[in-house]
DNA sequence: AGTTAAACGAGACGGTACGTCGAGTCTTTGT
DNA sequence: ACAAAGACTCGACGTACCGTCTCGTTTAACT
């Protein structure tokens, strides 16, 4: 009636990603070992390799299966606000212990590794990317922004800053900091070139 | 007149830095290993391990050991000309080959090691930001930028959204995005909020 | 039926015995190496460590494979042409080459490292001693040796001074040598004391 | 006058050989290395390169300069009781504390290393056996030997059987076993072949 | 007394091997 | 049939010494 394989499958899955977490948590993302984690876990070396190809490949499907899209935007009406909630959230969950870390972890790998930057594109940045510009469509549709308003770029200017001081400055982000970025991209930076 | 002993000790520095860029542009840093660095310079392990505490730290140095500092500042008295031409400068040097690549790898592990991490920032991030907030903060004494105007920040959106399409998204950068993000910065975005 | 696990087990474990003999026979055991010998047999170093603790255990059990103890007793009922027929054996197994040169060295490594020392006797020299010292006993029970007549102290004179001359004084044995050590040991020294 | 280059030398010479002795007691021949000795003397590696060949050489001579030939033969006329002192004297410092584990352990760098055979055999045990026979022809011209006694052999008989024990079979030697040995030598086995 | 040459300490150097670790593959056994 | 268990080859790690080789710096012998 059930597929006893496949349940059998999934409780082995995620005892696996559940123990690389564990175990990232414990020592960090650099440490971590397929053998200990396949040690930890009560499970076969090839039990993993089965399902995974390498380590960064493994990290990134643990990571992803914490977040159950938790970062959906609401949609009130209001552009900035629905930005600021989002991007809290974003920050609250991503730069944060104990997702930070790992996080930062998971984007050195993905630099040193063409396939998890790319399984990382796709399964992460892509889609979180493509709702923010969804919700910035929407609000220029609506008229809260004006038609030549370059989406893309916002989008950039809104996610940009705050990666570039979490993994290159290496500073934590505040609430506050999030809320400068924003102010800055709808009401200008004052200048006066 | 001349410090033999620190000329021979120079000799090798050099040449093993030479080398591992070499190897670095063949195989990646990823592959890299200090062992064949060793082998490749001629020079026992020890030589490296005596100057170099980690492959990142080494791989730090002998990519700084590269940018002679091209990436200064002009001062035309055009803020906007002077940052244009910077970081023009700046994405052909570090985001091209052969140095681009090598540059991604770095990133990467200073995200995974907290000592590359720090001797990163210490030499090279946090100098290069300096000199930018330093030319900003030249132009806003002058008067080309409102008095108000939050150069931290505006550093933060001159580098955030390239720092973020180059390692994040991994699109190639063009001149004309960052021709974008500098009006951005200057002109607004049109929001309309 | 067979146990297959251990065949293969046993496949690696005399082909890497095999080697070390190969090796130490071209280079000696001086300058063995296990690096060298993992490299010659096709064997990770692992599964070298895995079986042995260190050069000199590996070396006891390559040599004692060679040993299918050829160098058991006889007995004719007469004493003295069984010792002379199985110490004759002795000095020609042990004292020549391929093996002497090997068994010379292997003893130079048990006085350097107590646990192949221990090794060296539970596994070969005890247990030869035993058998002449069975031999002897058998000879005095029969009365062809005095009741009195000191066992161990035999068993000493007739293989001390063969290793004295062999490893000490480092002159090759003859049989004719022997044959004066056991005609001493049975007839005296024609001392007038 | 005095060759103070000379003393110099010997001041060195004598500060390697000891630092040598002493570390040998503290961590055995085995761990030994010349950096080690050259640190705890103070001294550079090239001072002990340029008196000694080997750690071999240097071992066997800072043994040697210990035994200032305490092992010489008294002659009170009975050849039985000068053996008797003489080799008790011998067991007493050769196979006891401090200097045993030292000899012992000189004794299989020799069996490693042919140069060290050599040397140990022309610096001591040659002229220790010569010392034997000496005092063994003396006796035999004086007719407490037989004319037919066989002086090597006897000799062997002597030191083989210590030999044995102390290396082979490693139990410690006791003036009582050494007695034994003197006195089947002399007296013969009681054997009746 | 000043000069010269050897010996020296210090320790960098190219090597070799150590013993350990983990990767990814392959085999055996159990269920 | 699939999975745990783990043995296997391979490659690299970081360390320890080897014996050689500069480096200045004593030191003492000879101008």
């Amino acid at each position: 009636m059930t597929d006893k394989r496949g349940s059998r499958a999934t409780d082995r899955t995620e005892a696996i990603m559940r123990t690389t977490l564990e175990l990232g948590k414990e020592i960090g993302y650099a440490k971590l070992s397929i053998e200990a984690v396949a040690a930890r876990a009560g499970v076969g070396k090839h039990t993993i390799y089965r399902r995974w190809s390498s380590k960064g490949a493994l990290f990134l499907d643990s990571l992803l299966s914490l977040n159950k899209s938790d970062l959906d935007y609401p949609d009130t009406g209001d552009i900035v606000a629905d930005l600021r909630r989002q991007i809290h959230a974003a920050i609250e969950l991503l730069d944060r212990p104990p997702v930070g870390p790992l996080y930062r972890a998971l984007i050195g790998e993905a630099l040193l590794n063409p396939q998890v930057a790319a399984a990382l594109n796709d399964h992460f940045i892509t889609p979180q990317a493509e709702k923010t510009l969804a919700r910035l469509k929407v609000a220029r549709d609506q008229g809260q922004l004006s038609p030549g308003f370059d989406l893309d770029l916002a989008m950039d200017i809104l996610s940009g800053p705050l990666y570039f001081r979490a993994l290159i400055v290496q500073e934590p982000l505040t609430h506050e900091y999030v809320d400068r970025v924003i102010e800055a991209l709808f009401t200008g930076m004052e200048s006066r070139p």
